[in-house]
DNA sequence: TGTATAATCTATTATTATAGTAGGGTAATA
DNA sequence: TATTACCCTACTATAATAATAGATTATACA
């Protein structure tokens, strides 16, 4: 399961998605309309900003905004960054590899090729979904739903 | 990420299933040779005899022995049972569906979506590999290695 | 230049899940 | 009927998650 960090993030990111470029927002803003506990998106943000996804301003007018255009940000770098490996085993992550600790053989390890190719299909459909798609399958739900 | 429990499990069970059919193996023998801690195998071969995947046998010449032919038992069903769903976010659980606590509207949620189809690549995956396939795969690497 | 504003940093805490361990009880079989 | 091996209950240590509290620093603007 993912974190509520994780969701936060992806709820905070696509929140800015949908504001004026570089118009910066008020983390109190972002709680409030997200439901978000505002000093737990505090740190939220500012993991974000040291990821390089965000930018911040600080004192009147200030707030974070996107550094970067909603089709360049995707599910899957957010993620990585509150979750860690997308895989479901240290021995198949790519940026979080890691042998198994309890594996006798790594080599004839049978359950690795399927865990090798569950994260390969998980990361592409997480790096499909970039938050400009993100925002384009909220607007068809919205429609839709009417 | 999986949980030990699922991990000792599978092993488990692809021990089991190179064993002559239906000849009980005892817990001893299982831990020393996959190196599973005794007590913790113990609980996790109970879990999966109640699951209906293995049956047991006590006294002189009992142990445990798998009840269902090796392709009739696969990763998805076994995973289930030690780490609950599969899915990322419970509100796309299909056994262990719960609404998500933070959702404000589960019919306008972009990433629902996204994590429906995860879990559906992911299910597809875990259940082709039933522990016959697993066998397989397990010799064709030992074949490979020499 | 001072002050309100808003992000940032440092610490602490409660809760839950994981990964075991300990020790005895119970049932089946030679 | 003693042995063998499964079965059950309870406990514990560690780590991660999900927060909260309070002080500090940077910035705009009057």
């Amino acid at each position: 399961m993912i974190t509520k960090k994780s969701k936060y993030a992806i709820k905070a990111l696509i929140y800015l998605a949908k504001q004026e470029k570089m118009k910066p927002v008020l983390i109190e803003e972002i709680s409030t309309e997200e439901r978000i506990p505002k000093k737990f998106l505090e740190a939220i943000l500012l993991d974000l900003r040291k990821a390089g996804i965000l930018g911040s301003k600080k004192g009147k007018g200030g707030g974070y905004f996107l550094l970067k255009p909603a089709d360049e940000i995707n599910m899957a770098e957010v993620m990585r960054i509150f979750d860690g490996a997308i895989a479901l085993v240290p021995c198949v992550a790519h940026r979080y590899y890691e042998p198994c600790e309890e594996c006798i053989d790594e080599i004839t390890c049978p359950i690795r090729e399927v865990f090798r190719v569950i994260r390969e299909q998980t990361v592409a459909t997480l790096k499909d979904n970039t938050f400009a798609v993100l925002l384009e399958k909220e607007k068809k739900l919205r429609r839709y739903r009417k």
